[in-house]
DNA sequence: ATAAAATAGTTGCTTGTGCAACTGATATTA
DNA sequence: TAATATCAGTTGCACAAGCAACTATTTTAT
């Protein structure tokens, strides 16, 4: 039986979607297992007492778009800080389907423990690199964020 | 009511694992559903196809390796390309345990039709940025998978 | 040689995710 | 104003992923 090789095969390694998910997985995973053991809060959770704490008072809705995170995860992670008291939700007085949520003082206790952790990390994890590396890295990241927004993006 | 609000909250927008994952995600996606669309192939299911064109006839294990797939994906996703006759199987003579996969004509084929597609859409991601740049983007990605290597490695 | 440890691979189970359908509320249009 | 469309948020469902437990085989140690 031959063994069947393509000539010039995309090498995985090399592959530019392959490399961001290893990374992307590695550091989100080392993060999330800070705060996961700790306080057993999940990544979707983490990231909406972050975009709560930088935005204190907005709705679901709008958490979702400055997130990213799809309505229905946003929706039982609202559910589970709720259970905890970790946020609390009012019904806005001018549109009686939306609602807004604000950190409670626990969410913000917790916060103000993981975020240094999330910090440190990130730190730790640029150390050594020098400043200019940096940009460049940074702004490749957003041009590359800008493509895919157009070809993800709407009509 | 007072807001409560982190007097300095890490920006969601500027943190580094949030940004690359929306990256991943975006960079993936888009791909995945190249493939997804016209094959129905998942993404474990294509990087094994990928890694069997780069090394034909290894086993289970070394996919998983190669691939940091978990071996229960691997597993799964074998069985599925073993059913659509995209790989064969054989058993090696010296170890019993393992087996050894190879990539079929038709697996080739799809990988034929599928790799252009990949390549192409990372050509098109990358085109207009100067090679200086795009070498130190790469270089950073292996700095930062080399790091949290060492974070997540054995003691 | 025998027992214990390690390895390759499979499977069961729990959890997370995302789409689609749904409810209730508001905005739009005729 | 009535009918329709849109929007915020929830829930049902189907599927993917990862851990742990298990089988079968091979390696290591006594």
């Amino acid at each position: 039986m031959p063994h069947l090789q393509h000539p010039k095969p995309l090498r995985l390694e090399t592959f530019l979607p392959y490399r961001l998910s290893l990374l992307s997985n590695a550091v989100s995973g080392a993060i999330a297992r800070g705060y996961g053991d700790k306080f057993a809060i999940s990544m979707p959770e983490w990231r909406i007492l972050m975009i709560l704490a930088e935005y204190p008072a907005i709705s679901a809705d709008e958490v979702c778009r400055r997130t990213k995170i799809e309505k229905s995860v946003v929706s039982r992670a609202v559910a589970r800080l709720l259970k905890r008291h970790f946020i609390h939700r009012n019904l806005d007085g001018n549109d009686r389907r939306r609602s807004i949520l604000r950190l409670s003082e626990t969410g913000l206790s917790v916060y103000d423990e993981v975020m240094p952790i999330a910090r440190d990390y990130e730190k730790k994890l640029l150390a050594g690199l020098d400043a200019e590396e940096l940009q460049t890295f940074n702004s490749m990241i957003d041009k590359l964020l800008q493509k895919t927004d157009n070809a993800t993006g709407e009509s």
